[in-house]
DNA sequence: ATTGACTCTCTAGCGACTATAGGGTTTATG
DNA sequence: CATAAACCCTATAGTCGCTAGAGAGTCAAT
């Protein structure tokens, strides 16, 4: 059951070095060492290092992620903090998305200002770039 | 005509320090200096810095906006660097957009999970998170 | 003469890692 | 049993695009 830090690293899809950064940053614990000091985990290690992967994935924090671990080992608080980092999150990532949508839409109309072999000096983009001064 | 720093600043909406940084990384030429060592700007230095501020906000990157100014000075090449760059920022923007919508869609759903006090133990969202293993 | 506002350079810090150097350990092969 | 390959260790520097601060100099007004 017993595996060292690649072993874990290719069962979760996380780099080596992801893995000894979470441990510096306490977001896992810190691993039992072999004889010859290497780090030595299991299948909790694993799902732990899943569980910030995911986290990772939906775009939180290292932070936010501790906080939802430490909650996590407070089994009898409510969890109205894990909500709030979640609804704050969502509002994060709608304005981001917004934001997003917009840079799109200036970036499509931009484009249909040159054609493909011009010369530079007659590129509409440049001019475009250099004309627009309010973002 | 001339201005110091803090004009420039203001008058194109960048701080001090990102007016440094750029000439630094040599997006804007050494500005002249005054028989007090203070930076000299005139009305190019704004438009110059202008420009670079509106690239930034279509999430440019300085490397990317280097190479649109090199173009700028070559007035005879072609401009199809230029497109090339506004090509590439578009498929990252897209893919960008294309993730972060992807995303929302998890946490909304994430969220549906958990009401607003359950005890963490019962938090729908703690063991969804720790139950999807794919990402 | 002094205050205050401005500027200078240099350095450190952010977040979430990646990459490297320079070593030690374990495992597989000859 | 010797050695080479593969793995692991710590510590440090680098990434990007700035921001913030220290400690010093400059300039305008009172």
């Amino acid at each position: 059951m017993n595996m060292k830090i690649g072993t874990l690293a290719s069962h979760t899809g996380l780099s080596i070095q992801a893995i000894r950064y979470y441990e510096q940053q306490e977001l896992v614990p810190t691993p039992g060492r072999s004889s010859g000091n290497y780090r030595i985990y299991d299948e909790t290690s694993v799902k732990h290092l899943v569980f910030i992967k995911h986290c990772r994935n939906l775009g939180l924090s290292l932070e936010e992620i501790k906080a939802l671990l430490r909650v996590r080992t407070k089994p009898d608080e409510t969890c109205s903090e894990i909500n709030h980092i979640i609804d704050h999150h969502v509002a994060v990532v709608d304005r981001r998305l917004t934001e997003l949508q917009e840079l799109r839409q200036q970036l499509g109309a931009l484009r249909t200002k040159c054609g493909e072999n011009q010369a530079a000096k007659d590129c509409g983009i440049l001019r475009e770039l250099f004309e627009i001064t309010s973002p």
